[in-house]
DNA sequence: TATGAATGAGCCTTCATTCAT
DNA sequence: GATGAATGAAGGCTCATTCAT
């Protein structure tokens, strides 16, 4: 009977590692060495070595879409939807700085993040933005000439760009600091009223 | 005597290679035969592989940044200044795929592109849309709450995302085409007056 | 307690694994899941992976002995022996293809076969044969100046490669067909009459 | 410019290492150590460690039936040519004692001998038999009765099997003292008078 | 300067075997 | 006895880099 926390295990272990050296500078052996286990044990669990990279980045973006469409549910109309979301991407990757290096770093090989394996799990983040944009037009908030596809690349993008340049910056400084400001200048940038 | 021309026709011959397999599955010797050249003949202008990434992305940034700087010094006010650059930006990246493959791709591993030996080059351009700001500042054009240091990352971060989006999207649509947009959004999310 | 059966059942998924993947290709866990068992109850009949591939064949090539021993013995003479041994060679092989595979082609691993753990069983059939072609010149039927050994080896030899052709060459033929002619040939070269 | 002696030491050096470990025991760090290169030269002028094999066994056998076709060939009939054709097979493995462990013991994985790649060279040994039978018969020395493609595999199996059972004897016995019985009994076994 | 044959370190993955349950 | 999850040794192959020519 497989052991169902192992594969769980294996993930954080490889979010450790990965976060130390490095996607292509870990070996599976470094891996099972930090989880504990030996290193044919991973291949009971996971197919390749990518596999457990590509695990790990659904996993983990699936869980962050579904805590984020969570939390902003309860914020009563779009603009603070929008206000709500930036501040919980900033202090789940501020919470866990391993897990931010190999987002916001290692898992940036274009085909094994964007593109690939994991893009339904990136779209569906994007669906999430795009989904509050046109909530907010709707309900009068958001100007009507705002293409509301263009406005969330952009939104995540923003929020991407401050991310890695707080991780590559070895985090002198709070990366939710600069929460308040990207959603002010987004939201003036694509509402109706002054914000 | 070092052949001027070699180190250029090398990167050359590198960024087709990488846009069409990718750095880590591009072999030196790829790129030796894409240049019509010996593989040892690379180590005579390169020291390693990761030298001719770096070396590949430091030249097309730097000639980039020149190449913006004096295109938008045209312009009358920072507003314009910044649409320009908005456009200047997607357009360089429509006109040349196999480079854009490269960049939006296939240097985002966090340790050579932002980290590392290229920091100061992407530094370089960060400075130069941050001084755009500051200067609309300064006339009275830009709020004086915003932070330009974050609304420079949000604007770069923005811009990137777009294009990697489209890059990733097989560019199925021109990407120029949203230049307009983003321009607007994040000028009206920094300027005093409505743009 | 052993199960009595067991040992059995594991060699009969091993001759249908074996003939289908090859000896090297095939998994223990294969032949345990070709047996219905866990690949840990192997272990518990047999020592290595080896002993199953030995122990098959000892099995088979004493069974073999024994039943080509006592058929023959129901034959007047040493030349319907030889005959009758000839016809039994074959039809024993084209009976079973799963266990002709094996036998001609999978356990041709010298040193598993000829050589080694099942060398005893090798030598009780080629002394079976010689002590046919002994009797057969007590009787004044084989030429006094036949090597009973050498004679021996060719016979085995000649049915053997017969019969590995046939197997490898789809079976698209009836092997017993060819036995007449292999009997008659040999025997034509060591009786003392014309056969 | 490849070396063109390069193929020829490495085949000499694997002949030397499957007779001295086997096939499956022996690594291809083993057989570049005994050619006296690296490793990873091997592979400039090999496939995979199976390529070795193959185009051993290939180069072996052809160059033993080209030898063969040319020796028998000024023998005054097909009988004669029988006799040295035997002679001759039963020579060449006692004179290089590695090849002949390789050739009966290490070839013997039926795949990678008789069956695929070099089917074609076995087959031309097999040919070359029939057509000195054919020849025999045409010349009214070979009994009309006598299938020759049989004959050819009981000639070729009989040979085969004195080869095997000598070499796994650690050939205690010159293996060409039994040349003479051999060809003598196959002969009276398939010619017209006695012999 | 240019070449490209040679090098050899490096690592993912398989699978026979073990042993706690 | 039976299980099957866990183990970990083993090795084929790649390819960046070197260097004799």
């Amino acid at each position: 009977m497989p052991d169902p926390d192992k594969p769980q295990q294996i993930i954080d272990a490889a979010v450790r590692v990965f976060a130390r050296n490095g996607y292509y500078h870990s070996r599976v052996s470094d891996i099972a060495r930090e989880a504990g286990i030996a290193s044919g044990t991973i291949y009971l669990y996971f197919k390749t070595k990518d596999d457990i990279l590509v695990t790990l980045f659904r996993e983990k973006m699936a869980d962050w879409v579904a805590h984020a469409r969570r939390e902003i549910s309860g914020e009563p109309d779009a603009l603070a939807k929008i206000r709500r979301l930036v501040a919980l991407h900033f202090q789940v990757l501020e919470t866990d700085p391993d897990l931010a290096e190999v987002v916001q770093v290692e898992l940036r090989q274009g085909h094994k993040f964007f593109r690939g394996a994991s893009a339904h799990e990136v779209s569906s983040y994007f669906a999430l933005i795009t989904s509050v944009l046109d909530e907010g037009m709707q309900a009068g908030l958001i100007r009507r000439d705002v293409p509301t596809k263009i406005a969330t690349k952009m939104l995540f993008g923003a929020m991407d760009q401050l991310a890695t340049s707080w991780v590559l910056g070895k985090r002198t400084y709070r990366l939710t600091d600069a929460a308040d400001a990207v959603a002010a200048i987004f939201l003036k940038g694509v509402a109706v009223h002054a914000v």
